[in-house]
DNA sequence: CCTGAAACCTGTCTGC
DNA sequence: TGCAGACAGGTTTCAG
């Protein structure tokens, strides 16, 4: 489900809410959620903990247990995650898979239909978090660092976004809107870019993770409400619209197992640029 | 190093 | 109406 935008919009609201608060007991509903450690170790080690900060890396939410040493509690939302916060005697429902009891009458519920969820508890949260790429909005991730970047591989560009050791945080929307609005073809070769249109697709990342953020995400089908960067896509599930600069058909075609949306007349996909595929 | 396919899962939508 | 099949915002693993 969610993306870079969707899990920053829920950091945001999980933050006010829950740092201060302490862990009074987990229920694990759906053991195989818990990558680390065993869930007996699980919820022993996070009894009592208290929430000392909640970040985003990527698409993870991070929060930091205190007190020393730390702890990190890890949990990426895969496909069809979502949290919930519900009152002190919420009984569990179907698809949880994990409770938080908190003080303050808090219930963190982690729910999940298609069990791709997972969550850890850790001591260095650099075990999960260790193989990402940069932030695409932190001051690391710069035009010419993303030149230099593509060019020292020589794969389609669609499959480096989506690639988390390369950029850590885009999915299949906010990667095709992405190449969309920096007019490159989804299976242009990384290393053919120009330095111009590597410019071109870094301020296009940049714009559309934080028009996403702005507008608190993306939101299709029953997965994740309250978003609303679904109305301002250009090419993401709008195959045979027009394109909204040129009135061109949307296309797609199918790229690592992925769907990939594109404006054939904005995004073309020279001969001399794709050679080899 | 790279790609594609399969696996992990369940719910929803489409078309016959 | 029913049902088979396609499809879904992600990642890992394995064969080639």
């Amino acid at each position: 489900m969610p993306e870079l935008p969707e899990v920053e919009t829920i950091v945001r609201w999980l933050r006010p809410l829950l740092v201060g608060e302490k862990v009074l007991a987990a229920e694990l509903l759906w053991e195989r959620t818990l990558a680390a450690p065993s869930p007996s170790v699980f919820t022993e080690a996070i009894r009592d903990r208290t929430v000392a900060s909640i970040s985003r890396r990527a698409k993870f939410i991070h929060f930091l247990l205190s007190s020393s040493p730390t702890l990190s509690l890890i949990l990426h939302l895969r496909m069809s995650g979502e949290i919930r916060l519900e009152p002190e005697e919420y009984r569990p429902r179907g698809h949880d898979r994990l409770l938080l009891r908190l003080s303050g009458k808090k219930t963190l519920v982690f729910h999940d239909p298609r069990k791709f969820g997972r969550a850890w508890l850790v001591d260095n949260p650099a075990v999960v978090l260790g193989y990402l790429g940069p932030e695409p909005l932190s001051h690391e991730f710069t035009p010419i660092w993303l030149y230099e970047a593509l060019r020292r591989h020589h794969r389609p560009l669609k499959s480096l976004l989506l690639d988390q050791t390369f950029l850590a945080g885009l999915g299949n929307i906010y990667a095709d809107e992405a190449l969309h609005r920096s007019r490159l073809h989804p299976l242009r070769l990384s290393d053919t870019i120009s330095e111009d249109e590597a410019r071109r697709l870094h301020a296009a990342i940049q714009q559309v993770l934080q028009e996403g953020i702005a507008n608190n995400g993306a939101s299709i089908d029953w997965v994740y409400r309250g978003g609303s960067f679904q109305n301002h896509f250009r090419v993401y599930r709008r195959t045979g619209l027009p394109c909204p600069n040129c009135g061109t058909p949307i296309e797609r075609l199918i790229l690592n197992q992925r769907r990939a949306h594109f404006c054939p007349s904005c995004q073309p996909r020279n001969r001399e640029e794709c050679n080899g595929i």
